[in-house]
DNA sequence: CGGGCTTTGTGCACACGTTCACAAACCGCC
DNA sequence: GGCGGTTTGTGAACGTGTGCACAAAGCCCG
């Protein structure tokens, strides 16, 4: 079979299953598991079953009818797709609360995420080591970035500094960024940010709680519906 | 006028944008800002001017033509929408790296989301004081949720753990759980969980990335679509 | 008090995402 | 080689989310 060079653009919420399902695969494949039905998979991921086929279609027909999809192929055509090939360092803008605990985070390299550096604007923080990773200034931000060909940055600075961190970011040639601060960030065409923001998640419980407790209290109650496959009422 | 009950089941899309308009406003109103019209709003946000005006119509109709809207009237009511207007206490389960630095973050305090309590399995963990909270012994779990009356849980144990952590928490009497550990829980109906993968985020920006590199060589260059309000690409 | 300007609230069309349902494909066994 | 059982891949229907475009509403000013 030939190896389906990645023409077809995959539907965003797709791209956003298909970690899920790779790290399933990968557990499987530990556990010796050869094959698996995309109702097996649905089950582990919580899904439903034509989703997970119509997903895993989109890399191309990797399945066999009357068998399902053998893992070892399948987690080696997600990684492809995902650029997941090869290692993606990435550097750490803020080494405060947060920005220790990712440095410090074994799971980034496991997954292909080395961290190649971690910078602070904070003289105190610079030279001090963790994880393994020693702070350096944050001059030595682009350095680091040209050194280690980095294009994905993380925004673990406070709310204030996040988009400075931004456009030193961008501007040092990363052109992907992770942002924990609770920020919109304002940056050129054709970067790519995404937004981790943990006060939102709470907050989205929050009004689940709420409208749990105003339903039971006066109306009817009701199902509460999936939110886009980023979380899931059972 | 009337402090309009909230009847209408609001979509979860917008669900997810309140939090961010709200966050923007709070900042407003600290700069004295008195009015906005849903066009500043939408550019703050990030977002389109037309979607904002029909997440805030899910509120009611608060705003004035001609003039916009009166920010601290916003800023109330969607706090009250979202059930912030009194605090949600929250439990986090596991005192790591990731648990620690959490426990730490004053955010979630300032945000109406105290950490009413931090347990641990490890002996060696508990006792210790971690951003003025004390870690507790994992059986004392159901005792704080209920002494606090806490209704949201935060999972940050190692994936293997997680799902023992997800039934204990269920078991104390937790109707929301926010999950750190990349493994897809199973809870019973009526329970509300999200997911926080960074490892997922990490492989989103990858696939977009990869996507990049692959246009750039090969085929025409495509301008990146916007993934469910989760992220963006200006 | 009326006219012009601004901005909301929403109907409508379209795009995107999910799920069902089923023909086509494949396996294994007789 | 054919048959029954299984599972894929996808067309089609449905549901959710987005954005345009515009009438309705309100403000200001003369
Ligand atoms: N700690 C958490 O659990 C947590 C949770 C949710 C969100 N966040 C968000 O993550 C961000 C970081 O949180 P934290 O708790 O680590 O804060 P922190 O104050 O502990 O750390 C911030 C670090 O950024 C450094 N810094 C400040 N300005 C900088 C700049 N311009 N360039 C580089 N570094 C700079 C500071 O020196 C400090 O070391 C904040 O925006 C916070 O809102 C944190
Ligand atoms: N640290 C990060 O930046 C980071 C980033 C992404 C994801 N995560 C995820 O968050 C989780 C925690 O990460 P971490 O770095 O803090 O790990 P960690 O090993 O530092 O901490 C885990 C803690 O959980 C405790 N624990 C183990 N089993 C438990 C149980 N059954 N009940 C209660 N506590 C238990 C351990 O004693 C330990 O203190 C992991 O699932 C990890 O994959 C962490």
């Amino acid at each position: 079979m030939p190896p389906h060079r990645s023409r077809r653009r995959i539907p965003e919420a797709t791209v956003a299953r298909l970690p899920v399902y790779l790290q399933i695969l990968v557990d499987q494949a530990g556990e010796g598991v050869e094959n698996i039905s995309s109702e097996g998979l649905a089950e582990l991921a919580g899904v439903n079953a034509a989703k997970v086929r119509k997903d895993l279609s989109y890399l191309g027909s990797y399945g066999t009818r009357g068998v399902g999809y053998e893992v070892d192929y399948l987690v080696y055509q997600i990684r492809r797709e995902l650029g997941l090939d090869h290692d993606w360092p990435v550097v750490i803008v803020g080494a405060g609360n947060l920005g220790q605990a990712l440095a410090g985070y074994g799971g980034f390299n496991d997954r292909g995420f080395p961290v190649a550096g971690l910078v602070d604007i904070d003289d105190d923080k610079v030279d001090t080591v963790v994880g393994g990773i020693r702070v350096r200034p944050l001059d030595e931000l682009a350095q680091i970035v040209a050194a280690r060909n980095v294009s994905i940055g993380v925004i673990a600075t406070p709310p204030p500094a996040a988009q400075d961190a931004a456009d030193r970011l961008v501007k040092a040639g990363v052109t992907s960024i992770l942002n924990f601060a609770p920020v919109v960030l304002s940056v050129p065409v054709g970067i790519t940010v995404r937004k981790v923001d943990l006060a939102v998640e709470l907050q989205i419980l929050s009004y689940h709680e709420q409208r749990r407790a105003a339903a039971s209290q006066g109306g009817q109650l009701h199902a509460v519906s999936t939110d886009r496959g980023r979380g899931a009422t059972a």
